[in-house]
DNA sequence: TCCGTTACGGTTGAC
DNA sequence: ATGTCAACCGTAACG
């Protein structure tokens, strides 16, 4: 288990190592970049690495998610879910077919060539682990149905590994599968309603209990931030439950096509990439850029919504150079944690 | 000063 | 049931 608390980083922020930081504050992350606040800024102002918020926005600006990526496991290397469905299909069959001739059709039927082909103790390993008491339930099942099927048939492995025919997986970054695409594939965009409430339900875990959030003048994150940090409190990390967020985290980050959680973050992936201070007005960087990720209509005050950035204006990122500038006082506390 | 990159120590989960 | 391994994580430091 994780322990309670984690570890604080120079900047004083709280982090959990080998664990990605909470969504919301990956959220965060690409709302204030989106904000035209430099990331420089971000990182003092979230107490985050520069190194984890050029890591976080890039990735977003590549693949359209905030989401960290799937973490453990290993990559289906031959027994991918078409060969695994074409085993079955060859066992129900045949019930009394040896792994060595399911390997040979296999091959035969062009399910898998010479590199992917499973071996005999893997073919052996699948029959009687995941078809395991297929035989029996062939009888009253009707041909592809498998008997759990999975929530999401088309595992997310396979999309995030994008297993080919070819024995050569994609590197990461590859042109063969633009961000765009991976996005659709993996984070199907949504700009619907119920999608926008989702990434507020997630902001909102952390500012649930900070009412004055709502006027959404930015200085006063520096204060919620700062109360974000607990000296005492049960398993804040980064100020957002763990206990609420992790389990969330860890199954959108598994099944990212799957859950609406995993939804509730997918935004247009035209984000535009970091404004250069030069040409940066912070008209320009909130209504060019933030269009896609944080306007809307349940984004307004009307509801009260903490995270509307209409109430930021130009004051925005100045106020975020003066709270960088004190910033220091709030250190001690932080560190005070440990 | 800013930021991209990477070594490092860590966690996770399919096999 | 357990260990392995390759994916991922964020930080810290370098350039």
């Amino acid at each position: 288990l994780e322990p309670a608390f984690g570890e604080v980083n120079q900047l004083g922020g709280v982090f959990v190592n080998g664990r990605p930081l909470p969504n919301a504050i990956r959220l965060r992350i690409v709302e204030l970049a989106q904000l035209g606040i430099r990331p420089c800024d971000i990182s003092r102002q979230l107490r985050v690495s520069h190194g984890c918020v050029s890591k976080i926005l890039a990735r977003y600006n590549e693949t359209g998610s905030i989401l960290p990526g799937a973490i453990g496991g290993s990559k289906p290397r031959v027994t991918t879910p078409t060969v695994v469905k074409h085993i079955r299909t060859y066992k129900q069959r045949d019930p009394g077919i040896f792994a060595w001739e399911i390997r040979d059709r296999l091959l035969a039927d062009g399910v898998c060539d010479k590199f992917n082909l499973p071996s005999v103790s893997s073919i052996s390993r699948i029959l009687r682990n995941k078809i395991g008491n297929l035989a029996q339930q062939s009888q009253y099942e009707s041909g592809k149905q498998a008997p759990h099927p999975p929530p999401q048939p088309s595992l997310p492995y396979n999309h995030l590994y994008s297993y080919p025919a070819s024995k050569v997986p994609n590197p990461p970054g590859m042109p063969t599968l633009p961000g765009h695409m991976a996005m659709h594939r993996i984070w199907p965009s949504s700009h619907s309603v119920t999608d926008i409430l989702g990434i507020r339900s997630i902001t909102e875990q952390q500012i649930s209990d900070s009412p004055s959030f709502s006027s959404a003048k930015l200085e006063e994150w520096s204060a919620i931030n700062r109360s974000n940090f607990p000296p005492a409190s049960s398993s804040l990390v980064n100020g957002v439950d763990k206990a609420h967020l992790e389990p969330h985290e860890a199954k959108s980050t598994q099944t990212p096509s799957g859950l609406p959680t995993a939804n509730s973050y997918v935004t247009a992936p035209s984000i535009p990439p970091y404004h250069p201070p030069t040409q940066v007005s912070p008209y320009m960087g909130y209504s060019a850029t933030t269009s896609a990720y944080v306007t809307g209509p349940t984004w307004q005050p009307a509801s009260g919504s903490a995270l509307s950035p209409h109430s930021c204006d130009l004051a925005g990122p100045l106020a975020f150079k003066n709270i960088a500038a004190s910033r220091d006082a709030i250190h001690p506390v932080a560190a005070s944690v440990l």
